[in-house]
Order: C-alpha cells, then sequence, then structure tokens
DNA sequence: TATTGTTATACTCTATAACTATA
DNA sequence: TATAGTTATAGAGTATAACAATA
C-alpha cells in the first residue's frame, strides 16, 4: 500500500474493518449489515427504510432483505407510518437494543490492536476527520417522523 | 453514524470508496480485486503470490482466481520462482502497467469530492494517520525474492 | 512436517431491474 | 408521475476446507 490513493487505502483499511467487525459479532449471530443496520437504528431512533439506507450507504433493495431478517428474529419492529402508509417506521426492540451492547463491546474489544499504532491524541484526530468525510461525502441524516402504533 | 466506534466509521468509509473505485474502474474492464493487486504490483516490484496476499489482505485462495483472471488478460505474468519452485514469481507487464495509470487517474478524478470537506493539510493528516494503521495492524510489507526467467 | 499455491464450495455483499402500493 | 418498499437475480467479495507439489 505503498503509494496509494485515498479510496485504495480507505477500501483496504474498511475491508479489514468489516472482517473485524464480522469476526467480532459471529458469536452473537448477525452479519455485518444487520450490526449496521441496529446501529443506525439506534442512532436515530425510529426511521423509514429509505432513510436508513441512504445514512448507511446501502442499497434500498438489499436493506428490506436485511430489515425482515431482523423482524423475525424480534431486533427490530415494523409497521406502517400512518402519515404515508407507503412508508414504514422501524425501531429498535428491548431485544436488539440488548443485543446491540453486546455487538458494541465485542467489536471494541477488537479494534484495541487497531488503535495501538496512534496515541489517543492522534486517535480523536482521526476520528474526526473520517466523520467529516462521512457527513460531508453522500450520507445524508434524514430526519425521522413519527407514527407507529 | 452519530455515535460509532472506530470500525464502523472505517467499515462505512471503506465501502464507499469501494464502491466508489469500481464504479470509476468498470469502463477499464477491470474489478476491484483486479486493480488492487495490479497496484500492489507496481508497488512491490516482483512478488510472491503469498507476499502479496498478507499485503493486501485477500485470502490467497482468492488472489489465485484473480491473478489467473489477470494472466488470461495478460496483464500480470506468473511463473515459477527457481530459487523456491513452491513459489510464483509474479509481476506486472507493460500492459499491466498502461491499464493501472489509466485506473489510477480514473480513481484520483472520482474521489475529489470526497476531499472537498477537508483543506490540504487536513488531508495529509488523514493520509497519515491512515497510513499508520495500515502498516501497523496487519499489513505485512513481505518482501520480494528474485527469479522468473 | 511445513509451506506455496490451487480448486471447490458456501455464504455475504452489491447492484439492477421489474414490480406493488401509495401519494 | 413520483416515491416507499419488495422481490428476484446476477455478479463480486469473503471464508473454509481439502488437496498437490515442493521444501
Amino acid at each position: 500500500m505503498a503509494s496509494a490513493e485515498l479510496s485504495s487505502i480507505l477500501a483496504a483499511l474498511g475491508r479489514d474493518a468489516t472482517a473485524r467487525v464480522r469476526r467480532a459479532i459471529r458469536p452473537l449471530g448477525i452479519t455485518a449489515h444487520q450490526y449496521l443496520v441496529l446501529t443506525q437504528l439506534a442512532d436515530l431512533g425510529l426511521t423509514s427504510q429509505t432513510a436508513l439506507a441512504s445514512a448507511l450507504g446501502l442499497d434500498p433493495s438489499n436493506l428490506a432483505t436485511t430489515i425482515s431478517e431482523l423482524v423475525d428474529r424480534d431486533l427490530v419492529d415494523r409497521c406502517r407510518d400512518d402519515a404515508d402508509r407507503r412508508r414504514y417506521a422501524v425501531t429498535l426492540t428491548a431485544a436488539g437494543t440488548k443485543l446491540l451492547r453486546k455487538a458494541h463491546t465485542a467489536i471494541a474489544a477488537s479494534e484495541s490492536d487497531l488503535l495501538t499504532a496512534l496515541d489517543p491524541g492522534q486517535q480523536a484526530q482521526l476520528h474526526t476527520l473520517l466523520r467529516r468525510i462521512a457527513d460531508g461525502a453522500e450520507l445524508c441524516p434524514a430526519a425521522g417522523d413519527d407514527a407507529c402504533d
């Protein structure tokens, strides 16, 4: 990775990070996609699937599948939005919240060796820079409407 | 991506970066994997497949497939290492070098909007931090032996 | 016995198009 | 006509195990 573009470095580190996440959460019985959705739901509270998809950079068609899996396992709740009945309103269940907490712990433990190369100040700096790119690039915040029940 | 671990942010940005690379090089008729291998070969000169695999963080079994595809298209050259005949010695061909140059150009053009969120100083900083992680984490440099012909 | 690389296979992820239903 | 979501499908990427050849 000697003289690569930013895209290539990000792609390589991203692949490594994804593999790390996958290994860490495998004992919990969820995939990386499922974990991503749970995390995003925890952040956004209640949202539509389109909002979720664009926030995560996933294709809506794939998100539909992932959410169905999570609903089947009672980790998320999906019901029609009364204000716009095309939409679904999606939220975490108590079980989903609980499992997500376990996942966070497992992942945090697994990334410690990633961070040993940086001192705390550098870690914070990196976090800030990455977030700035993520926010600026294409991840639209997307507002969650109300509804459900 | 409000309150996520470093792994999650890296995974998300990595996915985006991979998609960006894929779109950029699609007109050239190569996959992201193939591009990665070409890039790495340009950096390392002549190497074994094991060295390549560990440098890229790819599984050797998948690398075998990718390299075969590249050999079929005459973008890389693969022949047995005389010093250790288990090994292959892999290099870029002239055609591979040429195609790689086009790919670099296409990718550089496609990542400009990624970088608008950061000023030049921050871009350099980010590059440094990511490289430090990449070097420290698990990407072993791997020495390329001599051989071929 | 350990290492280099291959093949086969199963699973996950990505991307597209065609579709339903609501607006 | 446009938007939210679904289904189906094909292609790309990831992971594992079993194997051949060489060291």
